[in-house]
Formats: C-alpha cells, sequence, structure tokens
DNA sequence: CTGAAAGCGCTTACAG
DNA sequence: CTGAAAGCGCTTACAG
C-alpha cells in the first residue's frame, strides 16, 4: 500500500499511455498530435485515445514547448493601459483570440510612458520567458520607436505605427468615424454643426477634428465656423459648449448638433447646455467619441457616439501575430502600412432632427 | 565565413558560457543561481559571470521550468471582469505583483457567468500549461463554489468565499467603507444623511447598506428614516434622490447629506439635485461609492466616494498563491476566512458642512 | 571547489 | 504501421 499509492497521483506521462495502451510512446505523440505523413492502425489509434483518455493524460506544454522551440505563449504589453478605462477590451480581444489560435496569453504592464520611445524592459521579459511573439499596445500614438530587441521577433504594434516601418500595427480610423457621425448627423437633417475639439495635441485631436472638417466638407458646409478646442474633459466639454452656444443666441443661428471630442466633454457639454434651458436631443443633438463607459450609456439622454475597436485590435494583433511566427502575415498586410479599424456609431438617444417649426424665424430668413 | 555566421545568431545556451568560461555546465549553473550549500572560488565565479554576460545568456525558461517542474506562470481567470469597468486594476495589481515575485500572469476571461459555480475550463487550460498558480477572480459574489481542479492545486479567489472554506480569498469591506463614510458625514456635522440604495440583491448592496445603518446608529441617529432603493445605475440615483429629497419640501427636514450606493447613482442624483434649483456641496452634500472612473472625478463638482481595492486584491492574491506554493501561507492566513480589504474614501469636492444659516428656522424649531 | 551524468516529458528523424 | 533513441536546455544529486 505505500508503494502502490505514493504514486497514485503522481502526474500522468506519455510514457504511462504508452504503457496502458501497449506501445511506444513514439505512437503515441502520433497519435495525440495526429503528425503529419503517419500512419497509424485504427486499432492502435483507438488503444492509444482510450489509454490517454482513461489516464486523464494532458501533455506537459512545457516539456512540448523545449522539444519544438516554441512556448505557444505570447506576450502583451500595455503601455499604462491596464488602468485607463474600457482598455480592457484589447486585453479581452488578445486573449479570447489567443485561445482561438491554441496560445496563452501573458501580460505585463509597462510603467513607463516612453511617448515615443517603447520600453525594451517587458519586451525582454517575455522573451525570457521564450515567449513566441509580442504585442505592445499604446496609449494612442502616433509614431513610436521599437527597441531593438522588437526587431528580431514575430511583434505588432497596437495604437501606434512604428517609426521604422518594420512593425505591422493596427490602429482606430478616427478620422473615418469622425467624418461617419458627421455625415449622420447631416443625414438628419443638421446643418449648423458644432465641434467641441480637444485643445491637447495628440493624434487623436487631429484625426478627429480631420473628421468633422471632411463630413462638413462632403456636405458643403463651413467646417470653421463652429469650432472651440478645451480641454478634453468635462470641465472643457462645458467650456466649449458654453462659448458654442452663447455665440448666436438667436435659435435660428445656434448649432442644432454638437459633435464632442470624446465622451467626457459631451458630459460637460451636456451640462452647458441644460443650463441654458435646451433640451437633449429636441432643442440640440449632441455625440461623442469613445463610446466610454460607463459614461455613454449613463447620460440623460444616453449618448449616441463612435466606439473605439479595442477589443477588435487585441483580436486582429495576435491573429496577426501568429501569422508572423507562422510565417504567413495575413492577407500580406505590409508591415509599416498600419492597418486602420474601423470605428462604429453607437446609435442610442442624443440625436433627433433639428426642429426647424419651433423657430419659423429660421426660414424667413 | 559561410559556416561562423549561420550559428552566429543561434540561441545562446548554458553550454556555450560553460565553453567560453572554461568550465562545467554545472558550475555555470551553479553561480548563475547561488546554489545554496555550493562553494566557488571567486576567480572562477567571475569568468563565469563575465562570460554570460559577454554573451548576453539568458536562462531558457522553459528547460528550467521542465526540470524543476514548476513553470514560474501563475493563471489569473476574471470572470467577464476584463471588460467591466477599473477591474483592470485587478489585472494590474496582480501583474506587477507577479513581476515583484519573479512570476509571469498569464490571463484567461471566463465568459461564463456561474454566479455560483465557477467555471472549470480557464482552471485546466491553466493546469495543461503547468501554472503554478491559479487566482479567480469574480464580479463581487458572495460564496462560490469552486470546481474540483482548483482543490488540489495553489489557488485564491478574489471578489468571492469559497462555500467548502478551503481556498483563501480576498473581498473588499464593503460594509466598513459605508460606515466610514457616514462617519465621516457625520463628523462634517450632517445628522441628515440618506442613503440610495440598490434595488438588486447582490452582496454589495447588503453590504453598503449595512455599513450605512452601522455608521446611523453609531452616531445615534435613525437608520431607516431616509433609505430609497432603486436600480443601481445613474437612472436609479435620478429616481432615488428625487423621492429622499421630494418626501419633505421644507429645508429644515430634507436630508443635507445623501449617500448613494455606487457613483453611477450618484450621478443620477446629481441630476435630480440640480432640478430642483439646489448646489452641491453648498445645499446637499453627496458621495458615492466605486470611485468608478471617469465618473467620480468627472462630475461637477467632483464626487467625494469610497474605492474599491481593486489593485490590493490583485496584488494581494498573487502574493498568497506564491505563499501557497512555497507552502509558507502569508500571515498564517486560515482558508475560508476571507481577508477583507479596507475600502479607503477619496475626498473630492462634494462634501461640505450643511448649512443651517441659509434656513435660520432649522435652529427655531 | 568542480564536473560527469542522469533526467524533467516531450517530439522527431530514422530504421525496420 | 511501429519503435528505439537522440535531444530540446536546463538542474541536481553524487562523486571526486
Amino acid at each position: 500500500m505505500k508503494t502502490g499509492n505514493r504514486v497514485a497521483r503522481k502526474h500522468v506521462g506519455i510514457r504511462d499511455v504508452a504503457a496502458a495502451a501497449g506501445v511506444s510512446v513514439t505512437t503515441v505523440s502520433h497519435v495525440l498530435n495526429d503528425t503529419p505523413h503517419t500512419r497509424t492502425s485504427d486499432d492502435t489509434r483507438n488503444r492509444v485515445k482510450a489509454a490517454a483518455e482513461e489516464l486523464g493524460y494532458q501533455p506537459n506544454r512545457l516539456a512540448r514547448g523545449l522539444r519544438i522551440q516554441a512556448s505557444g505563449m505570447v506576450g502583451l504589453i500595455t503601455e499604462e493601459i491596464a488602468t485607463t478605462p474600457h482598455a480592457g477590451k484589447i486585453i479581452l480581444g488578445a486573449q479570447e483570440e489567443a485561445t482561438r489560435q491554441n496560445l496563452m496569453l501573458a501580460i505585463i504592464n509597462s510603467s513607463l510612458n516612453p511617448a515615443v520611445e517603447i520600453d525594451p524592459a517587458g519586451v525582454r521579459a517575455f522573451l525570457d520567458r521564450q515567449a513566441d511573439g509580442v504585442i505592445y499596445a499604446t496609449v494612442y500614438h502616433d509614431e513610436v520607436n521599437p527597441p531593438e530587441e522588437m526587431l528580431g521577433i514575430p511583434a505588432v504594434l497596437i495604437g501606434a505605427r512604428d517609426a521604422r516601418g518594420e512593425i505591422p500595427s493596427f490602429m482606430p480610423d478616427e478620422r473615418a468615424g469622425a467624418a461617419s457621425i458627421v455625415d449622420m448627423l447631416v443625414a438628419a437633417g443638421h446643418r449648423r454643426i458644432a465641434f467641441a475639439a480637444s485643445s491637447v495635441d495628440v493624434p487623436a485631436t487631429r484625426g478627429r477634428l480631420l473628421g468633422y472638417r471632411d463630413g462638413m466638407l462632403a456636405a458643403g458646409l463651413d467646417p470653421d465656423q463652429f469650432v472651440a478646442a478645451a480641454e478634453g474633459e468635462a470641465k472643457g466639454g462645458y467650456e466649449a459648449a458654453a462659448r458654442l452656444l452663447d455665440v448666436a443666441v438667436g435659435a435660428d443661428e445656434r448649432p442644432t448638433a454638437l459633435f464632442c471630442y470624446n465622451d467626457r466633454m459631451a458630459m460637460g457639454a451636456y451640462r452647458a447646455i441644460a443650463e441654458r434651458g435646451l433640451t437633449i436631443p429636441a432643442d440640440m443633438s449632441v455625440v461623442g467619441f469613445d463610446d466610454q463607459d460607463p459614461i455613454a450609456a449613463s447620460l440623460f439622454p444616453p449618448l449616441t457616439t463612435v466606439a473605439l475597436p479595442h477589443y477588435e485590435m487585441g483580436a486582429r494583433a495576435v491573429a496577426e501575430l501568429m501569422g508572423i511566427i507562422e510565417s504567413r502575415p495575413e492577407h500580406g498586410l505590409l508591415p509599416g502600412h498600419p492597418t486602420l479599424l474601423a470605428c462604429p456609431i453607437v446609435h442610442r438617444d442624443s440625436v433627433a432632427a433639428p426642429s426647424p417649426d419651433k423657430h419659423p424665424r429660421a426660414s424667413t430668413h
């Protein structure tokens, strides 16, 4: 009993399966892995599978990894992003795609905020751990200089393009997203569409402003008339909205729709609008950007906004990484040409057609 | 050249270091790992270290793991939590503590929301990968029934206690947090402190209500007079606040402070208060719970609230896990007795002393 | 103080 | 169709 039970709970290895099935470990490996170019009699296969099942055999991935020189693990480095709201969706997208690809996702948060220089420490940590590839997700930068460590290995960027043009990347198409929501406003009948811009110079600031201008121009509208910039927070939204609403007191000159740089600004704008006795969306439509949880859905009324493709960036990044690892870059994606991912509009209740009937003067002008 | 360069970029192993230093791999291993009970001459040590440095040697963790039967990786399973706002901080805390412990953190999101039964799939995935231990983080449940897979291995729970009482866990001390913020309100001079409770029956609902009552009772105040329950969202906060404010129209009977079940409800309460022409905090102090980003800081005025110890739960969980792995449970923590972590107050600008001077009648009553 | 050798649990030419 | 054997890169008794 002493001898027998001592090993009873021991880990069952391929050797145990082989013994149980009365075959060699070679054969066990072949049938369990469906090794190509290998024939095995049905009888043998069944015996092996039954034995493996019976013993609850789980191949040791460490041993397998050592042998085939691949850990089956990819690393995700998030740059201050784990703390950033809803960037959890990048992690979620990456993790779920990793599972689909039979990969394990490990993560490291980079404390450094390099703006343009990527922190090599996280990359090295993953390399020490035999990661098969690495994803570096930044808060939205334009260009980034990846460290040397990233150049020799399968790598992909999220939220920033590689300045050297060697590493593939995925970024949100903020410009097109912004343009699409002004298109939507135009289609709803709005002509005086204001933009509460951000005063901080980040790529998103430029992209969304450009998109606003695209949309206005496409509709034959003046892209300069109703633009005010302020800090990209609730307070800034309040200020920008106040300025935009107060330039023209008359309802027939006032914007009928307000596009805010982000949802937090929209939150502030809601207040400025309420203070002026105006109702959303009856008197004023407002839209945001980010689909930031829990703001967008919690506002009165719930905010129509454009969503960032966080989940998709995470998922696409690991799919692409897997492609590189197996050296078949997805869709022949060109390194250095970042892939822009669509930012879809999320329709809620803050948009309505303008109501000229309430201000008949507008039509007599 | 052909022969020489072919292997130039090849991975450098312990054998290469041994050769370069003119010693055996045994010795290299001993000096690089500072193996206990092992003497090595300083001269040899230096040669080995220099050689390792020179060659840029990085031990292969897979090989090491296979040999010592420990992957150096721990798994974090998050139950729908990756999507949940600011739970990213659990991941962050776990990751940073893992790095401190020289562990790698891998994550899996559990799609299943079992309420009381934990999804074993994630646990199994980690076991297949030779994880040294597993952390399961739930959205706040009271008790949970871990699958058999978790029983035999180092494991810890976040946000829920093990019904069987075998797995250690960390949970926020919501009750004490709630009590502490009413204490604070009392200290600021408030006596009529209302509570906008949640109508959904989750542990947090009970804990926070209990804490409110503790605080009121401790101050000799009636814990039943000003309580209204509604959905734990902005809308519910609006409704509950409206009810609480309208019961007594007179300023001398109205609550002077409102404690909301969570920050989203506080967001709605802000609106109800503004609609009644009241100012925060001059006419009405309001506090929330969760310190939910970006609501709490974005409100006008910024909301004083109580924070959940997300980062700490993540960090403590991996520290405890490491203790179990090395079989020295931290502080002799008793399994089954969950460790309650403090929920600190985050002071912002939504609290002031009540202003009886504005309503002199109050003192003449 | 140092090293030869076994072995962790797999995969994979290679031979039969 | 099947198996014996080498080897992935380490660590660790054990011997000297």
